[in-house]
RNA sequence: GCGCCCGUAGCUCAGUUGGAUAGAGUGCAGGCCUCCGAAGCCUGAGGUCACAGGUUCGAUUCCUGUCGGGCGCGCCA
């Protein structure tokens, strides 16, 4: 409908050019936009007032002018012009019904767009360390990238989800070295556990394991265990030095296998664990990358060779540097350190090229806000390397604070103080918590308040959405009740005249807008709002009329428009990952 | 110090490439079940859109500055 009056705009607006209104280069296009009061009719267009100054003329008789332009349309009741001189439309009583056939005949598939145009994106997301179970700061970035995706994919995007692991590195050292402490303890060795180390549970569960499967064969005694590793952070030490020490002796004690075996135990478990944690969380991905696999195919290698070939990089202080400054980054970068190992950075220009390779039109990466740091250089990397740096889209999440009361938590993996968003689940279910989390602008700061989200989950807005949906199930199941069936007759619809009936067809008429923009924007949060307020007029309908009447034309076209609000309900709910009950 | 994000009702937040009288939830005061589910509906009070300039027919929206909050500025990941 938007489409279709956007063009007779179109040519009204050739037709005033024709005439010799104003210059033919004038780059004025009509925007057509849904009222927000039913006063103003169903749409409202701004053109006179765009066109006032350079056809230098008063915005309303330009108005006139404009209607007087407009091509006849069927599906047009009336124009008019109000305040300082928007076009106001109003649609033909019978296009208003149309939303509703269609929705009933496309059902799950009413609101898709194809601004997509099948072209594939790649969204990455969460990508925590594998040191430990997700938490609750991850739900965010969870909770929005799969409902981003699914938007995505509801606006004829290909999408693929993807999670970067981070297995290789420093902190993978620290959690295999944390790991292996705690089972020499089950060995009965007695040693002061390193600050710096991994002091979750799940560490502890870990080194069982390794006990229980493999007594003996790791131990070794604390005194060469601690041989030479300078003193830990509380007795006066460091504690970074204090546990490089550990790794470095774990790796000597052990030797290349054992610690592999050490290491990919501690690995596989916590991945494994977040692996179900996803998935319960209704986040599935089609690919879990490992960044252990792009050095050890040499890819990252070749990336910094190639940085080299092209004289992008130096060496100063043993260490190999990537001219980043030259591409706008605000320092230079290191990709290798001066012990010959590469940098998480290099890893990362390697990964992204990766990606490139593999086909994608464009490529989304979720970050926390604390990565925003980030993002130049990876972009210098790309443009140096001569990729489409532009393909690559950075979506910044913020983060949630989370607080107990009036009391603000910590949320580190390293200490052990965290909620795990598995906890989270327990305690307001999977989706309530899906909801929550998209219901704030990504870019928004974010109170998140446990003892709201725990105690008074009744009074989260997902309820009252589910609400609606369940309320449509149940009129049906009234209706069979009685022995009566909803026979949908398009002829039948001329009857829902009411003001509340009217309020929902305009609703609805809207969600397929609504998916674009939301889309456009990569901004989920709008199908919720939008959710919100079409059980808001639903509510507000049942409580001020019956829908299983006695009139059989007035039920059938109620019947046909709940089941259709029922439809765009469950759609929407898709999208946002929540379940759309028949009953609760 | 420099960079990024944010500042809208008591609280938590929406506000569609700048548009008509700035909206929800929650909290507060009151009303609605003999009637398809009251996890609901209706009414009311509550605002210097942080502040000051600028751009224009028009600014919560765009630009500049000030104030306030968050984050970043590693040979960590």
């Amino acid at each position: 409908m938007k489409a279709h009056l956007t063009h007779l705009f179109e040519q009204a607006l050739e037709q005033l050019k024709k005439d010799g209104l104003f210059s033919a280069d004038t780059d004025v296009l009509p925007q057509i936009n849904h009222t927000r009061d039913a006063r103003f009719g169903d749409f409202a267009c701004n053109l006179a007032m765009q066109l006032a100054k350079p056809a230098k003329q008063n915005p309303r008789v330009l108005a006139e002018k404009i209607i007087a332009a407009l091509p006849a349309s069927e599906h047009v009741d009336k124009v008019e012009i109000a305040g300082p001189g928007f076009i106001n439309i109003f649609v033909h009583k019978a296009s208003r019904f149309a939303v509703i056939n269609q929705i009933l005949e496309q059902k799950a598939d009413f609101g898709r767009s194809q601004i997509g145009q099948g072209q594939s994106v790649q969204v990455e997301f969460i990508s925590a360390n594998p040191t430990g179970p997700l938490h609750v700061g991850h739900g965010r970035g969870a909770a929005y990238g799969a409902a981003l995706a699914s938007l995505l994919r509801s606006a004829g995007f290909q999408v693929s989800c993807e999670y970067y692991v981070n297995d290789a590195g420093r902190q993978m050292d620290i959690l295999a070295t944390s790991v292996w402490l705690r089972y020499l303890d089950f060995c009965g060795e007695s040693f002061a556990f390193p600050s710096n180390g991994y002091q979750g549970d799940y560490v502890q569960d870990i080194a069982a394991t390794l006990h229980r499967e493999n007594a003996g064969l790791y131990h070794h005694a604390a005194t060469a265990v601690f041989a030479d590793v300078p003193a830990d952070a509380p007795d006066g030490g460091d504690k970074e030095l204090h546990i490089d020490g550990l790794i470095k002796n774990a790796q000597q004690l052990l030797g290349d296998k054992g610690y592999r075996a050490v290491f990919d135990l501690a690995l596989n478990t916590v991945l494994a664990d977040i692996k179900r944690d996803t998935q319960a969380f209704g986040v599935n991905f089609d690919q879990w990358f490992s960044e252990r696999s792009l050095t050890e195919s040499g890819i990252v290698e070749k990336s910094v060779n190639t940085l080299k070939e092209k004289g992008f990089t130096y060496e100063q202080n043993g260490a190999l540097w990537f001219r980043s400054t030259e591409f706008g980054d605000e320092k230079d970068r290191v990709l290798v350190r001066d012990d010959g190992r590469t940098t998480y950075f290099a890893s990362d220009v390697a990964y992204h090229l990766n990606k490139l390779e593999r086909g994608f039109d464009k490529l989304i990466n979720i970050w926390g806000a604390d990565h925003h740091g980030y993002v130049p250089r990876v972009r210098a990397a790309m443009t140096a390397l001569g990729a489409e740096a532009d393909k690559l889209t950075v979506l910044l999440v913020q983060f949630a604070s989370l607080w107990r009361g009036k009391e603000k938590l910590q949320m580190s993996t390293r200490s052990g103080e965290f909620v795990t968003l598995r906890e989270l689940r327990k305690e307001v279910g999977k989706d309530a918590a899906r909801f929550f989390y998209v219901l704030r602008k990504s870019e928004q700061h974010m109170d998140f308040d446990l003892e709201l989200a725990k105690s008074r989950s009744n009074d989260n807005p997902v309820y009252y959405i589910q609400y609606a949906h369940a309320r449509v199930s149940s009129v049906f199941r009234q209706l069979q009740a009685r022995n009566l069936v909803w026979l949908h007759d398009p002829a039948a619809l001329e009857s829902l005249n009411n003001e509340y009936e009217q309020a929902l067809l305009t609703r609805l008429s809207k969600y397929g807008n609504v998916v674009e923009t939301a889309a456009k924007a990569y901004e989920p949060h709008q199908i919720a709002y939008y959710l919100r307020e079409l059980a808001n007029e639903f509510h507000t309908f049942y409580n001020a009329h019956q829908f299983i009447v006695e009139d059989e034309d007035v039920r059938n076209a109620r019947l046909s428009l709940i089941e259709a609000v029922q439809q765009v309900l469950r759609n929407g709910l898709a999208i946002l990952g929540v379940s759309a009950p028949d009953e609760m």
